[in-house]
DNA sequence: GCCGTTTTCGGCCCGACTGTTTTCAGTCG
């Protein structure tokens, strides 16, 4: 049982609940143990059978901490059942319509009898929703249009698209007369894998103004609300953006409110309350006089806290280091030297070792390791062992004509369905770095693929697993493992785990970096580059160790090429990493 | 339903905008 399983069934108690009008409180409550559940690093599953409590996590007492163990042992909930009785089935689709929330939506049941998306289209054609009390022509129009967005189901962006459009928009409200500052917000700013919305912040003199040449930007399909302190676009059809407007003394403490989390705000929020203060997005209030509120390190300041990086702000603990002054030093760009996964025309790049290479070192990097497939990667036109040992003398070749940088020879070797590697073991052991990595069969169960890896990591000549979760953030849910037994065997084996920075993939997910620092497993971040521009990924890769809380001494990429070459050295019968 | 160094009961974040009203409920973030 994984745990967004266990999330959704909370997330969908949550939403009937509040359809039928229970208590608000509640609702947030189950709202918040699915939250806590999906973000944990442990799985709930493994925790019961290991006899830990679970009422000790935030926002599970004793009523949904048994809810969780039915659910493991049964795989059901019998009060989700219940509740699902009470409602006609797809009537929670209808939450997905924007401007349509429970309250709307079950007196649309009530005094229509609509229980679909499908219902609700044709009500809004015949014109039945204006005649109903709180609802008007305006609400059938507004109905009518979202339909069609709810229906495709516009999930949430990845964080490389989201980023082009806020780029582009950037460049725009560069142009806006009068602009003193503008920021991003949001879980953008977060560096959140993947992006429901854009939240920007602008302190400008002339709002008006501002306004009117913020409408001009070409790629606004919608203007949804349009109002003195906020602007809601849609852009391209699919992007919610929040446009919002400060003052130069509310700027920081509104840049702090809405960069979020929701969840490290209410905890921001509750240590102000208990120093007597109020915080909202205008500033940080002592009664009626504003004490902070120009930059988020002033707010953070008056509370005490040490300033928190935004890609911490998801109320996993930061708020409680920043009080003890324990927050992590975070590994930052500048701390990254090389990257240890690239591919070339030998098999899926799409150009040579030297334009590599090249391309790496305009970057600034020290070392790029060369990655190309092994032979099970068929459609890649995957390497035997006879052209992996060629490969390597023309990758060497290269590199000893390169001055002050470290072309390492590797490869990104397959692990069977049985674990083991698809090239020999001594050829393997010949190479500068391996990376072994699943790409095939990736609907094994927990035991069988816990094995598998297991198997992998033993043979002695991996110094890392690609990919480990094997997740595709759009098509593909991760592979199931026991995690802990697979990461204590990565630290015994001296085997590092990959976080792999491309935008659809970034694997190791955030939540695992920080268990692999916690079991003490060293992370390589890496690009998986296919040509040159791909090296740029690796800001990706960084982001999301900054959200895994992951330091300096955490990340190889870290060590320079003089420290890379002495760990690298492969004793007969040691490992590497001890 | 959760939570507690003022509490085991009585709190629980709160402001902006829309569309419908004629002073406010619902939704959203």
């Amino acid at each position: 049982m994984e745990n967004a399983q266990i999330a959704d069934v909370f997330d969908e108690i949550s939403a009937i609940l509040q359809i039928l009008g229970e208590n608000a409180f509640r609702v947030r409550s189950y709202q918040n143990a699915a939250r806590t559940v999906r973000d944990m690093a442990d799985r709930a599953e493994d925790l019961l059978s290991s006899g830990e409590d679970l009422k000790k996590l935030p926002g599970i007492g004793s009523s949904i901490a048994e809810q969780i163990d039915e659910i493991v042992r049964s795989g059901t909930s019998h009060r989700l059942t219940e509740l699902r009785g009470k409602l006609p089935r797809g009537f929670l689709e209808l939450l997905r319509v924007r401007g349509l929330g429970p309250k709307k939506a079950k007196k649309l049941y009530d005094d229509l009898g609509i229980k679909s998306l499908d219902d609700l289209e044709q009500a809004c054609k015949d014109h039945r929703i204006r005649d109903l009390p709180g609802m008007g022509v305006k609400t059938e129009e507004k109905f009518l249009e979202n339909i069609g967005r709810a229906r495709e189901n516009v999930g949430r962006m990845l964080l490389r698209d989201a980023d082009a459009v806020f780029e582009a928009f950037a460049e725009h409200i560069e142009t806006v007369p009068g602009l003193q500052r503008f920021s991003a917000a949001g879980s953008r700013r977060r560096r959140r894998e993947t992006i429901g919305d854009l939240d920007i912040l602008l302190q400008v003199t002339d709002r008006d103004a501002a306004i009117n040449r913020i409408l001009t930007f070409p790629a606004i399909s919608e203007v949804e609300a349009q109002g003195k302190e906020k602007l809601t676009l849609i852009l391209n059809g699919n992007l919610n953006v929040d446009v919002r407007f400060f003052e130069a003394d509310e700027f920081g403490a509104a840049l702090l409110y809405f960069t979020g989390s929701k969840a490290h705000n209410i905890a921001v929020r509750k240590v102000a309350i208990d120093q007597g203060y109020k915080l909202n997005e205008y500033g940080l209030y002592k009664g009626d006089k504003r004490v902070a509120g120009n930059t988020e390190d002033e707010v953070y300041e008056v509370l005490g806290l040490d300033s928190i990086a935004p890609e911490l702000r998801e109320n996993r603990g930061e708020v409680e280091a920043a009080a003890k002054h324990a927050l992590p030093i975070l590994v930052d760009h500048n701390d990254i030297h090389g990257d240890f996964h690239s591919h070339t025309i030998e098999t899926d790049g799409k150009q040579s070792i030297e334009e590599m290479a090249q391309a790496a070192r305009m970057r600034g990097l020290d070392y790029l390791a060369i990655t190309d497939h092994s032979q099970a990667v068929t459609i890649a036109r995957g390497m035997d062992n006879k052209r992996v040992e060629k490969h390597a003398e023309a990758v060497r070749k290269v590199d000893a004509k390169l001055d002050d940088f470290w072309l390492l020879a590797g490869v990104e070797v397959d692990i069977l369905k049985d674990g083991s590697l698809d090239i020999d073991t001594d050829i393997l052991g010949e190479l500068d770095w391996v990376i072994a990595s699943i790409h095939s069969h990736f609907d094994l169960d927990e035991k069988e693929m816990t094995q598998r890896l297991l198997a992998a990591i033993e043979t002695g000549v991996v110094d890392c697993i690609g990919h480990p979760f094997t997740r595709h953030l759009v098509t593909r849910g991760p592979i199931s493992i026991d995690v802990d037994t697979v990461f204590q065997a990565c630290r015994d084996n001296g085997v590092c785990l990959e976080l792999n920075a491309q935008p659809e993939r970034l694997d190791l997910p955030d939540v695992y970096c920080h268990r692999a620092k916690e079991i003490g497993v060293k992370v390589a971040i890496a690009s998986d580059a296919h040509k040159a521009t791909d090296l740029d990924y690796m800001r990706y890769g960084v982001s999301t160790a900054r959200r895994g809380w992951l330091e300096p001494g955490d990340v190889l990429n870290s060590l320079s090429t003089k420290e890379l070459r002495k760990r690298l050295v492969r004793k007969p019968g040691a490992q590497r990493w001890r």
